[in-house]
RNA sequence: GCGCCCAUAGCUCAGCCGGAUAGAGCAACGGAUUUCUAAUCCGUAGGUCCCAGGUUCGAGUCCUGGUGGGCGUACCA
């Protein structure tokens, strides 16, 4: 990335050596704006005003006709607390189209620093008891652009995965299989894994309601039983509860049952993140970590970090930092959840030497990870300090809340394929004689592309809503638009005839008002993804993308490219296309989209 | 009860460390196609930024108090 701010940067140095020249005074912040209106860029000076010590307006009007003597600024203005920048043409379209044309595909990227920060991104964390949902889709989506985004920034990332392959909701999908689905496997009934073993997870779910209400129709002065009451008599809770005794005794019959059903779902799973073009390097399995973290405890017991309680559970008290008592270990002595967090947390940094780790995990977690990090803190891992929790907010449908109980939940799987359905009509529909390969490949990308930036485009802290008729619109604020806008660069340099290394061009005859707000956003780029990675938020460059696609086909509506009379302008018109192919290719990248070449 | 989060156009969402006249898409309406791909472009209309105070030269943004909604507050995960 070295290099490929050098105009933002050198106007910014040239904002500081006028504030130097005129006012005696290195200022502390240096201000610059993309203002859309008024001029090319803004320089703030209420935020100088604090150093100078002089009114804004001020210090606009004696910075603007010091600013004008540069070669860089052709026009300075003041405008009541700002200097609006009019840049020197060929200056802008330099520096807005070299370094995408010279750095391609590391555009707005940094090398890996050095030494470089290790980070370890956890994200997904599904139960092995059904199928993924929309909810999962959020996570995948968000964990894998928040690595690519560090990454992007220069860290080492550890993308991991926990997931969840034990305890009672597995078991009550055990058992209904054991009960009614015996000799059943995926192939036989032509089944993704993880919808099979769901599948038999609905059909415990059915039997128990089944068996809930025949007890009150027989019992009517119980009518009323909650289902939490009647769960603690019902037959099919017992039997899954003596799975998962058995289960925790080793029995190695319910082992093996275990084993098998994970094990298709683990492979449906990694179907799913396959399509979905989401990988970990960690593959971390409850059932391996939830012993950890006990002799943690025992030793914070030791240091005094808890305390033992007259019932003999073991707490800490948080109450001065808000965050209440909590137990860390039961009167029996074996853990709960926040236990097994501990030691996990532990382990990961010591496996792999991180810095840090984030946790993309939903906000109903907060509380949970807020007395991890603090009990971490407090038992003295300085390495706490640099724990995240990326809290994003729930998915919501237009009738409310999803419910894998009641059946509303939009199942992952189901949704891609419905959108690469739709996404292969469109294809369809412009070009019939597609070849049929290339048609489900693109319809997919496509169907992804929009599916992603949907959901990466409102930032993750919002409670959402799944909107099904918008999710399968591909016109608008979409991914298919940014997609439509590089398939338009891709198409024209390729009749063009120039070579991917011609890359020469006149910078002096960008002059259309479209080609100086399209390189604006060029400009702009490196700028967001760093915003985007501190605030490790891809939404930011949703908007980036948005804008930049919209500066584009408006420049495409706005002046001829291919047929531009002037050879000289045919040939910088090419360049900034391609120019912001790469950045569009290169924003679309962060968000783990895939570019096509035509649609 | 206590804690955290949210409230911006009819709908879905942006809004940078407090800075210029609060933006986009969808929906509505009107226009653009002898095409470089119309999955596009141009335009019109649409706002008590939940309410009331406060801080500030300046508040959608910060503070306090309300109202409405979500989540959490297990020896569940």
């Amino acid at each position: 990335m070295e290099g490929q701010r050098v105009l933002l940067d050198r106007i910014e140095q040239v904002c500081r050596k006028a504030v130097e020249n005129v006012f005696g005074i290195s200022p502390t912040r240096v201000t610059l704006d993309f203002p859309d209106q008024f001029g090319d860029l803004a320089l703030n000076a209420f935020h100088l005003a604090k150093d100078l010590r002089k009114a804004p307006p001020a210090i606009a009007q004696a910075l603007a006709e010091e600013l004008e003597k540069d070669a860089l600024i052709e026009r300075a203005t003041p405008v009541k607390g700002y200097v609006n920048l009019v840049l020197h043409r060929p200056a802008l379209a330099e520096g807005a189209l070299s370094p995408a044309l010279r750095a391609g595909d590391s555009f707005g990227f940094r090398e890996r620093t050095d030494p470089s920060q290790r980070i370890m991104v956890e994200f997904s964390s599904p139960n092995t008891n059904k199928p993924q949902h929309l909810g999962h889709v959020r996570t995948n989506c968000l964990g894998d652009s928040v690595a690519r985004l560090l990454e992007a920034t220069g860290t080492d990332v550890i993308r991991a995965n926990l997931v969840n392959d034990r305890g009672i909701h597995i078991c009550k999908s055990m058992l209904a299989y054991q009960r009614e689905g015996q000799g059943m496997t995926p192939e036989s009934v032509g089944k993704k894994g993880d919808h099979f073993v769901g599948d038999f997870y609905v059909l415990f779910e059915t039997r128990f309601r089944e068996e809930w209400k025949r007890y009150r129709d027989e019992h009517p002065e119980q009518s009323e039983i909650s289902r939490d009451e009647f769960a603690k008599i019902s037959e099919w809770m017992a039997g899954a509860r003596d799975v998962l005794r058995r289960w925790e005794e080793g029995d190695e019959e319910v082992l093996a049952l275990w084993k098998l059903m994970n094990g298709w779902v683990m492979e449906g799973f990694e179907e799913t993140y396959r399509t979905l073009g989401i990988r970990f390097d960690r593959i971390y399995l409850e059932s391996e970590t939830y012993q950890l973290g006990k002799e943690i405890v025992s030793e914070g017991l030791r240091k005094g970090v808890f305390h033992r309680r007259d019932d003999g559970a073991v707490e800490i008290d948080l109450s001065d930092v808000k965050l209440d008592r909590k137990v860390v270990l039961r009167s029996d002595g074996t853990s709960v959840y926040i236990t097994q967090d501990i030691g996990t947390t532990v382990m990961k940094t010591e496996e792999y030497g991180l810095d840090g780790q984030i946790f993309v995990v939903g906000n109903e977690q907060i509380y949970h990870f807020n007395v991890l990090f603090e009990i971490l803190k407090r038992l003295g891992y300085e390495w706490a300090a640099n724990c995240r929790h990326l809290a994003y907010g729930m998915v919501n449908l237009p009738e409310g809340k999803m419910k894998s109980r009641e059946g509303t939940v939009v199942d992952a799987d189901n949704l891609i394929e419905e959108v690469s359905r739709l996404a292969h009509k469109e294809i369809l529909s412009r070009q019939p004689d597609v070849d049929e390969k290339a048609a489900e490949e693109r319809a997919l990308n496509i169907a992804l592309a929009a599916l992603k930036f949907m959901i990466l485009s409102v930032s993750p802290k919002t409670t959402m809503l799944y909107d099904p008729k918008a999710s399968v619109s591909f016109e608008g604020d979409t991914g298919p638009y940014v997609l439509y806008a590089f398939a338009r660069i891709q198409r024209m340099l390729e009749d063009s005839g120039l070579g991917p290394d011609d890359v020469e061009f006149d910078p002096a005859v960008l002059t259309d008002e479209s080609e100086i707000r399209l390189m604006l956003k060029l400009v702009e780029f490196p700028r967001v993804v760093e915003k985007a990675a501190a605030d490790l938020n891809p939404s930011l460059i949703s908007s980036w993308l948005l804008a930049c696609a919209r500066a584009y086909h408006s420049h495409n509506r706005a002046v001829p490219i291919l047929k531009a009379d002037d050879p000289a302008v045919r040939k910088a018109r090419l360049m900034l296309s391609r120019a912001t192919a790469t950045a569009l290719s290169q924003g679309l990248k962060l968000l783990g989209i895939k570019t096509v070449d035509r649609m």
